[in-house]
DNA sequence: TGTCTCATTTTTTTT
DNA sequence: AAATGAGACA
């Protein structure tokens, strides 16, 4: 068996791999450094170090990759089970730093006071508490906004900063000043304090408690060190202070560690990363050896050559030259409008023409943007267009209303001390816990010092502050969340998860509302339920029953990327310029190259700026053929139209590789028609945030009936032609007077009555 | 307590 | 343009 892997892999070794990569594979005499420049087979190399390790005769169990998101994580997998076969591959350690220190925490919970079942914060739960600890602290919320407050607490966290620290911090406490924070320290003080009573994490407690936990129990870091005899690391220049306190932890004492990553592509400084990491590895790690990979093999040289150019107007960047083979291909297309929705269109009529008359897939064309604000004006235009297309970012499916509200219930079942989830639905359906009750509560509760729903156990401890019809409802509550808690330990995930959704009164009420809104609620709580049984099947032969536990551990720490595409329309893809880190197009669209945009208008200081040089440079080189870059001199923001010159990156690129093009006429070309067919899928359509139900602005087809004139955003005036339901879906069918076609519109398009 | 209306704010990227 | 939050009122 380990004769046929081995011989096997030597052949691809051969075959796939360069010099260089086949050095950086094959080297095993200490630390390693891989400094990949984009498209030079990065992945390729990480897999193949790993397969190879794996034929050596190291067990997987003893093997540790970290990755930068769960999808990187499974893929690679993928590629080394394609490699040595699934039963060697099998117990690899592999997955992001927060969902592997997860594991860690949840097996080694009682070492830091913690249970097993602690709850993992997401953004929401964290936005709440802040909000609450500042208004408990009687703080002013305008200068303690809690996106900066959260900001200020996770750059602390990044940096394995404790609130004692913060507190004794010159340099913490200079940028307060500025913005007039002088009690964060106390802000960060208490919100560690109120996330550790209810047994909860946010996402950067995972990985800081781990360090915690290596650093304080020399039993635990034992045992690690011992496990794990190789740590690989991906994306190393995306890592914070705090995830190179792990490796380094995990690591030692043998140091047989390899970390990739391309300086150039860093582009997480906001979230803590620091390129530190990658600059002085060879500091922190005697001996170190220094691999560079430089050819790309993704790109043309135009491609590169412009991206090179770009990127080297940067100070102070590991030394490289990458460089291309395959052909010179066409320059860079660079196009200016008018406006945002110009642009829009025009992206939209070249994506249509690649399509039709070039026969290129959709699949194989993306359009990449600075902020996920940008692609509804492209959607619109996609539309229009019947250019199938997906979406990632914005709401996911597990970030609706819904679908959070049913979470809440398993949280609180798994976890009695996780006051968020309890505040989120006590009221959920109404049960007439009303804001003032709520308040009366966690007050008693913080002051004992107990769990919110201890509280509602027994209010007649409290006769003084609740009143007894109120204290019945309360009890009614927490004894139904008791009853769910046992349960829990007794039924297997999707039966208890049914239980809930239908003893909490959740799937009744979204029945009860027969509005369009009402009908997907209850398509939404169905999937989540066939979702639960799913995964559970999935899971199902490792001999127990799957619990529900294990279904949310697993979601909390899911990210739009993760989720099913398991639709096979060749389809368009948009996201933001973060989001296609690591991937790859054909032909790939950056749209909205401004001043203010692109840069980031937040960014003012030197190093910012180059961070977002590095931003564009990773867009950039995404491309593997063909690459657009779009600009529009006036573009719609907060309601309002703003004016702005081309983006100052579009000079730093060397004109020798890209072709300028005038703005062509927005009439739509002669030899491309407007679609017969709908074009959008209703899955991927996701329904606006927030909407709220009968407001005069937004509205839903359910609303409308023949005959109505309406006034449409982009197709003008018509007339409704009929309304239908189709797929738990309503749609609406308009005739609009003004292009004389007939268009279908989802549920939510949207409209306004004349 | 719940619902409706009006005013204010929004500044990016995400595990 | 749209979401959030505060205040009025039933």
């Amino acid at each position: 068996m380990a004769l046929k892997c081995n011989l096997k892999l030597r052949m691809q070794f051969i075959d796939e791999l360069n010099d260089s990569q086949r050095s950086a594979v094959a080297y095993n005499d200490g630390p390693l450094l891989v400094i990949a420049g984009a498209g030079s087979g990065k992945t390729r190399v990480l897999t193949y170090k790993i397969a190879y390790l794996l034929t050596q005769g190291i067990p997987a169990g003893h093997i540790l990759a970290l990755t930068f998101t769960n999808k990187a994580a499974r893929e690679m997998k993928q590629r080394i089970i394609r490699l040595v076969g699934e039963d060697v591959a099998r117990y690899l350690w592999m997955g992001t730093f927060h969902s592997i220190c997860a594991r860690m925490l949840r097996a080694e919970a009682e070492y830091i006071g913690f249970t097993r079942d602690f709850t993992i914060y997401d953004a929401a739960d964290q936005k709440s508490l802040v909000k609450k600890i500042v208004k408990d602290l009687h703080l002013d919320d305008k200068i303690y906004k809690s996106g900066v407050v959260l900001s200020r607490i996770s750059s602390a966290k990044a940096n394995f900063v404790s609130p004692e620290q913060y507190a004794h911090s010159e340099s913490f406490a200079k940028v307060d000043r500025l913005e007039r924070l002088y009690k964060m320290a106390s802000v960060y003080a208490e919100y560690n304090r109120r996330l550790k009573a209810a047994n909860a994490m946010d996402f950067d407690d995972l990985l800081l408690y781990t360090v915690l936990l290596l650093r304080e129990h020399a039993d635990v870091r034992e045992r690690y060190q011992q496990r794990f005899w190789h740590v690989l690391v991906d994306e190393y220049q995306d890592t914070n202070h705090t995830q190179y306190l792990i490796v380094k932890l995990l690591a030692e004492p043998q140091n047989h560690i390899c970390v990739v990553g391309d300086d150039a592509q860093s582009i997480y400084s906001f979230r803590g990363a620091t390129i530190e990491n990658i600059l002085t590895f060879q500091n922190g790690y005697q001996g170190a050896k220094l691999f560079k990979l430089e050819r790309n093999y993704r790109s043309t040289q135009n491609i590169v050559n412009a991206a090179n150019s770009l990127i080297h107007k940067n100070k102070g960047q590991i030394y490289k030259e990458v460089y291309s083979e395959k052909e010179e291909g066409e320059r860079l297309h660079l196009t200016g409008y008018s406006n945002d929705r110009e642009e829009s269109a025009s992206v939209a009529r070249q994506i249509l023409s690649l399509h039709r008359l070039n026969k290129r897939d959709y699949e194989d064309i993306a359009i990449l943007y600075r902020t996920n604000a940008q692609s509804r004006s492209l959607e619109e235009e996609m539309r229009k267009f019947g250019i199938p297309y997906r979406i990632y970012g914005g709401m996911s499916f597990y970030q609706r209303k819904e679908i959070k509200d049913a979470i809440a219930y398993f949280r609180l079942a798994a976890n009695v001390s996780d006051d968020e989830a309890l505040e989120r639905i006590v009221n959920v359906p109404k049960r007439g816990i009303g804001a003032t009750t709520i308040a009366r509560v966690r007050e008693i509760a913080l002051h004992d010092n107990i769990p919110m729903l201890r509280v509602m156990h027994n209010p007649e401890a409290y006769t003084g502050e609740i009143s007894a019809a109120t204290g019945r409802k309360l009890q009614a509550f927490a004894g139904m969340i008791q009853e769910f808690a046992r349960q829990m330990q007794e039924l297997p995930a999707f039966e208890f998860a049914q239980l809930v959704l239908n003893q909490s009164g959740l799937m009744n009420d979204a029945a009860q509302d027969t509005t369009a809104e009402g009908i997907d609620r209850k398509a939404n709580l169905e999937e989540l339920l066939s979702g639960v049984r799913q995964y559970a099947e999935d899971r199902l032969g490792q001999g127990e029953d799957t619990r529900i536990t294990d279904f949310i551990h697993e979601v909390s720490l899911l990210t739009d990327q993760d989720e099913g595409l398991d639709d096979t329309t060749s389809r368009l893809t948009m996201m933001t310029v973060h989001a296609a880190k690591g991937l790859e197009f054909p032909i790939v669209f950056v749209v909205g190259l401004e001043e203010n945009l692109f840069p980031s208008p937040f960014c003012q200081n030197e190093s910012e700026l180059e961070e977002e040089r590095r931003l564009l440079y990773v867009a950039i080189t995404r491309a593997e053929q063909e690459c657009y870059l779009t600009y529009a001199k006036s573009r719609w923001k907060n309601g309002q139209i703003n004016f702005s010159n081309p983006s100052r990156f579009l000079s730093d690129i060397d004109r020798r590789y890209i072709l300028q093009l005038s703005a062509p006429s927005s009439e739509p070309s002669p030899w491309i028609e407007m679609p017969l067919q709908p074009s959008p899928s209703p899955r991927s359509l996701k329904p606006t945030t927030g909407l709220r139900p009968k407001t005069e602005q937004q509205t839903v087809a359910s609303e409308w009936k023949t005959g109505d004139r309406i006034d449409h955003k982009v197709f003008g005036q018509g007339t409704v032609q009929r309304v239908y339901r189709e797929n738990e879906n309503e749609k609406i069918e308009i005739d609009f007077d003004t292009k004389g076609t007939k268009t279908l519109l989802l549920a939510y398009a949207k409209l306004i009555r004349i």
